[in-house]
DNA sequence: CACAAATCTCTAGTTTACGTAAGCTTACAG
DNA sequence: CTGTAAGCTTACGTAAACTAGAGATTTGTG
């Protein structure tokens, strides 16, 4: 049952245009399983996968340039210990990466906290009067 | 001692060129405290933190078009109870698009960490082969 | 088999967020 | 009082990430 999709359900599933999954195929972000006789491509659920991976990455802040350089290793299993290593280090400076923006969130949000808090102090010292 | 920088040392102050500087101000988004009688810009240290809360903005993924539309309201205090209950109801839309990015990025967390110990696992069982 | 909906390729245009260069003015150091 | 470093304005350039349009083909449905 490797049912297999067209670009536009791919599409609609990823929340991307149609446009835009061509776009990453010219980049070399995304192949699809099949092209049949006509050119049509068909995708399998990986296909997803790597367009919600592509999605994370990009919120990091990362380009699609260097998304095309990471993206593999989420789905390939690299032979070799040097390959897993490899790949291992670079996972990691995406989890610091990752740690590093989450703290700044933290932040962000503590600030947003504070004027919320202030604002609603305003307006009740307002309506008190 | 009010004393005021000029837009060399806002610009390296805040990490940002002087053309990021002019490119803002005709966005909008900052303006000199003053102008002096040739022209020259002079900032005081709310423009420094202007600058930083466009950053964060910036890095919460907002267009600076969006940051232009809600980067007043940490500065400005807004008169009367309407405008500041106008302010406080976006800001917790802010905090609440906040809160769903830091949990986006907390699963992708999770996935990079799951990967890191299939990683691992794969090269410890290979090495003692 | 007719036909609307979906895809295809290819080219060109758009938006965002700046960067570069030119030519002129201004401010301070020696 | 003369460099020279910093600023000013104006106009054009650019990289990234899409987006749109044209014109042909294909495919599922009645």
């Amino acid at each position: 049952m490797s049912s297999l999709m067209q670009i536009g359900e791919l599409a609609r599933r990823a929340g991307v245009s149609h446009r835009t999954i061509h776009y990453y195929e010219r980049l070399g972000l995304l192949q699809p399983a099949e092209r049949e006789g006509a050119g049509y491509r068909y995708y399998d659920e990986t296909a997803l996968k790597r367009l919600q991976k592509i999605g994370n990455l990009k919120s990091l802040g990362l380009s699609l340039e260097e998304i095309s350089g990471v993206l593999d290793l989420y789905f390939e299993d690299a032979t070799g210990i040097k390959g897993k290593e490899r790949v291992l280090a670079i996972l990691k400076e995406q989890l610091a990466r990752t740690d590093r923006q989450i703290a700044e969130l933290g932040r962000f949000r503590a600030d947003i906290e504070a004027n919320i808090a202030r604002m609603t102090r305003l307006i009740a010292e307002a309506k008190t009067t």
